[in-house]
DNA sequence: GGATAATCGAGACGGTACGTCGCGTCTTCAT
DNA sequence: ATGAAGACGCGACGTACCGTCTCGATTATCC
């Protein structure tokens, strides 16, 4: 939910439960459509940087007001229109079948690979921080675009234990940490590639281990 | 090196090379030291978010454009400012000696936990991504704040491989970035602790694997 | 007209033709008259020198941009301040009867020396010059503190000149010149005096020539 | 004299007397004339508004201190080096003889037309209200360029009556004021030519008179 | 159907901060 | 002592956005 600020209940975005069927004129949606497109669209052209609330007004040729009626702030409009265009979690793992679970978390990580390293991952990895750090917003961020995924890993990676493919008694937690935090560490550093081979490299060393074989 | 930006060549900050000894009245370092310490203290009192150049011009009784002269932006002074805190690598792993070289990362990585979880690390983090991204500033942030850790892990990894402490043949970019990625993804996302106990779990299961040890 | 600058039209001040009742909020009056106060009470204070856009704006207590949308600089607001409280031609010469033009010319300069005399006199003397020379705002600064006076001379001396009280074929335009420049000259100039005997001798040079009676 | 401020005696600038032969390095009167001839280029180039301290160190190749060693600020320069072009008074009127001094004033109000007309003239008129009225340095402004011409006309005035070629008992204060009053009225007004034929025109109705001539 | 009410475009408004320019003073080195 | 260079404290500049507000014009629901 984003960030609510007064007295018109500020709706919450994505995935709005009911329409409240209240009196006057009901809110237009082609104006949230034409808001979140303008966001997009200055991000896709000056970063998350050259995002301000008058140039989206200006562009979505809607009044200022408008904009501020239905989210609290920039980074709400952008977190709205990043989730239009990438919040969509069953789009990325929908190829696991009952086989090995190794394989499909391999395949989802490549898949959050590929985002990350487009251009629109290197605007969430700046979004991300802009925000304030623990504000509500910047929270629901990063669970929708970083943690989401995460999750998805976990189920997969319950799986593997389960299924033998992975040894019992590891900490999911910590596993998905150094999984899918080196995955989030390259992106912010961009010290080094996110292809389908780091991916796969990384997996590797997490499974097999940085100690002896044999001990 | 921090944004150099028009015809004074805006000097660099955090390890000046030359004195240039020209003509005109010098630099006064006093003047530097209470820029940087007003950065420090703002950004102490309310966060990074707070720091605007009126301020720190105004807090260390400093006309706006000498601060200008010398740092192109509020990011650059930040930086100089974070620096002189906790720009020290030396003072991170002084204790190992020749023993377990395991040991030794494992207390370094705890120091870095440390100041991870310290507010001063959360601050670090959420000027990290909000500097653009790719500017050179943001580079130069990264590179003496998280890598300059993760390199010192590179020489502790490549001693334990060379030990026997670790087997041979593994990767050690991604193995820093299992670990060290490991460390920053909860800086980030702030969803799990960043204690010893955290530090020790993510080592062993980066060490053991997640993998059957005998297959 | 006062300058206009740039994208929505600066209006113009003096004598606003059309309320253009466009969509937005309209302007606020009020404003408009606490920053002509303002700019008022500081040239009162401190000289037309002393006027700055912030100093205005902060007595005025309006924001900056207020300020700037409508007006394109200092001497704008000047000029517009300065025209309320002495911009009224009417207030010159309402005594004209249908007796003696030359006595209601003489009335006429009376009043505009006093004018001249005061303290608000020397301050459109200085602003005067001040604008730039030739610019836009410069000429109506001129037209209507200065012309507009001796616009009202011209009627007066075409009547006496119908009269009979002045000889035809007089080039008003030098007549006025010499009258009105002289005035204006020792507002300048601030050589002598600027009182009645003044402008009577003035007057009485002017009409009588220096010349020889009969030559 | 140029207004002088503060510890060293900042010379008096247009005819300075003994040279005073202190103790160090005399000065270097290469440096005057650069910094005057650095103002007059900036003040051709961008008129007197453009004119700045900086600016003219810059141009001249001087640092700003040596500037404001010897003038006060930017009007005194200013002044300065106008004063070089046209300051000199006695090329004015050369040509009077011994015959008709009203001929004699014609011509020389002919050449203050021309050098009113000129560019140099609307500069020396807009700098000449700028400079704060009645700052000390004004006055000199005004003497020196305007006032000078005056009392050169003055004595072409008095001549004249004592020649018989005007009445006796006219205030020749009066008289002067009606005289360059009126040139000067066009020169900063704007509103008329200031050719030979105006200056004709304005002398024959000053000596002539706007008065019917029989009476 | 007429009142009520919330929406929307537009844009003025009080602010804060931006980054720049010029001021006039100062400090340092070289002459 | 003079002079070039340029750092410094300061004040103002004019601009960009912020988030709020006040308009007139719609567009619905409710009485």
């Amino acid at each position: 939910m984003t960030a609510v600020k007064k007295k018109t209940s500020r709706s919450a975005p994505v995935l709005e439960s009911a329409p409240p069927r209240g009196r006057g004129r009901p809110r237009d949606l082609q104006v949230r459509e034409a808001i979140l497109r303008a966001a997009r669209e200055i991000i896709e052209a000056s970063g998350p940087a050259g995002l301000t609330m008058e140039g989206i007004a200006a562009r979505a040729g809607v009044g200022k007001p408008t904009v501020y009626r239905w989210w609290a702030d920039r980074h709400a409009v952008a977190m709205d229109a990043m989730m239009q265009e990438h919040g969509d979690p069953a789009a990325m793992s929908p190829q696991r079948k009952g086989r090995v679970a190794i394989k499909a978390l391999q395949r989802q990580l490549e898949t959050v690979a590929e985002v990350f390293a487009s251009r629109a991952g290197r605007n969430m990895a700046s979004m991300l921080a802009a925000a304030d750090s623990d504000s509500e917003l910047a929270k629901t961020f990063r669970n929708h675009f970083v943690m989401a995924r995460r999750e998805e890993g976990r189920s997969l990676l319950n799986e593997a234990v389960a299924n033998g493919e992975l040894r019992n008694g590891i900490d999911i937690d910590v596993a998905l940490d150094m999984i899918y935090g080196a995955l989030f560490f390259r992106l912010l550093m961009g010290h080094a590639t996110l292809d389908r081979g780091a991916v796969q490299k990384i997996l590797a060393h997490a499974i097999g281990g940085l100690g002896l074989s044999e001990q």
